[in-house]
DNA sequence: TCTATATTTTAGACATATCTAATTTATTTT
DNA sequence: AAAATAAATTAGATATGTCTAAAATATAGA
């Protein structure tokens, strides 16, 4: 049994793995989960000892693959109570985060299968993350950075990797929503900002800055 | 702002109060609560000092209108969570507590008035206890126990004081689900049993243990 | 009323998860 | 390679919620 406390550490240090780096430091935790190196060590040390990550002390953090099922696992609820406050209780999609966070710690397996059948085996979440199934399986996602595109074109927004309200609010009133298909008609060589067109003809500027927190897919 | 656990407490003195006794014993708590006497009279003190109770040691406890307020709240989302779980996820009546259980601990006002909303602002859980509203106020309920009523006729089940897995499942398989109409056809002058006739004409032996269970209401 | 019994409370620990301050190890700079 | 700096860990506390065993209080019986 893990509790709610190592499930969150558990979720941080999974998501810092999947970085193209090495191994996660001690304070890159503290960061995420607002608190202290001190706090950490103590956690990791007991993960540890579950065999949910290996650890060796100075020398940083990896998860193991059962650490990883647990995250996974923790993942899948979060974003199918995301789902579900959007598409049921319509919630907006900057909303519904906090309240993911604790009701993916409601620990009832046949809960989290009977909310995927009620929503339709959902694959992504309104932010466009891919929810992980049973089997911790995630969907192959190519995913890219809008920043790092090459040449104009149509592109479809899948989804950010900042979750801030203020950031996802931002992204509402530009109308930048995860599923949005947008054609990029020009890219600045110097600043590397856009010029983009909706569907409806609205056009928009998007700086690097923007590009660099939002995922795109090829429009097919 | 309270804990889980301080909610569980409140709870639990809530549901003690509302018998027609004086003031709750600390035993009776660590009872409901599966804990020791000992770690009941430190919460007692905790929540006395949020004057959430009235407590003096030795003397027992009365809830407070301020902490009866809290736990009127948590009884509240403990018993929309029940619907949900019921209604829209198909779960059975004896499976829904444990979920709800944490289910309620979930703090957002917000979640708890919108879920109310798409649930049709219910009145009753699927055991037919009623869902007090967003002031905390109950539906007046002139709840009366089927083992107390003195003559034969049409009555309707309308809850249950005895929330176990296997006491449901009896009720599920014998049909004395909450909303059903019986007809009580004679009661044993003896030992109060009670023989009892269904709307498809089917009939049922009732004795005075399982009665004592079961809430009625007149059938109008 | 005095005594026996049951109940409640206190005292002292323990487990989890956190913190600050001091120490240790690793990394970078010169 | 030694010194300076950055990062991580340990030591020692604190807060919550729990426990067992001992002491205090209340209740019931003779």
């Amino acid at each position: 049994m893990t509790t709610s406390t190592e499930e969150n550490y558990l979720k941080a240090i999974y998501h810092l793995s999947h970085r193209p780096q090495q191994s996660v430091l001690t304070s890159e935790i503290a960061g995420i989960l607002q608190t202290t190196s001190a706090s950490v060590t103590d956690m990791l040390k007991k993960l540890s000892d579950k065999n949910l990550i290996d650890y060796q002390r100075y020398k940083g953090v990896r998860i193991t693959r059962k650490g990883e099922k647990v995250a996974l696992s923790i993942i899948r609820r979060h974003r199918l109570w995301e789902v579900f406050l959007t598409e049921v209780l319509k919630f907006r999609w900057d909303e519904v985060h906090d309240m993911a966070e604790e009701l993916e710690h409601v620990s009832s397996d046949e809960l989290v299968k009977r909310l995927d059948a009620y929503l339709g085996y959902p694959k992504f979440d309104p932010h466009g993350d891919p929810i992980p199934d049973t089997n911790g399986k995630l969907q192959a996602g190519t995913k890219k950075l809008f920043s790092e595109i090459l040449e104009p074109g149509h592109y479809v927004l899948s989804g950010v990797n900042d979750h801030r309200a203020a950031f996802l609010q931002f992204l509402e009133k530009k109308g930048l929503l995860p599923g949005t298909v947008v054609e990029v008609m020009e890219i600045d060589p110097f600043d590397r900002s856009m010029q983009v067109r909706f569907e409806n003809n609205n056009t928009s500027f998007i700086s690097r800055e923007i590009a660099q927190h939002i995922y795109i897919r090829m429009y097919e």
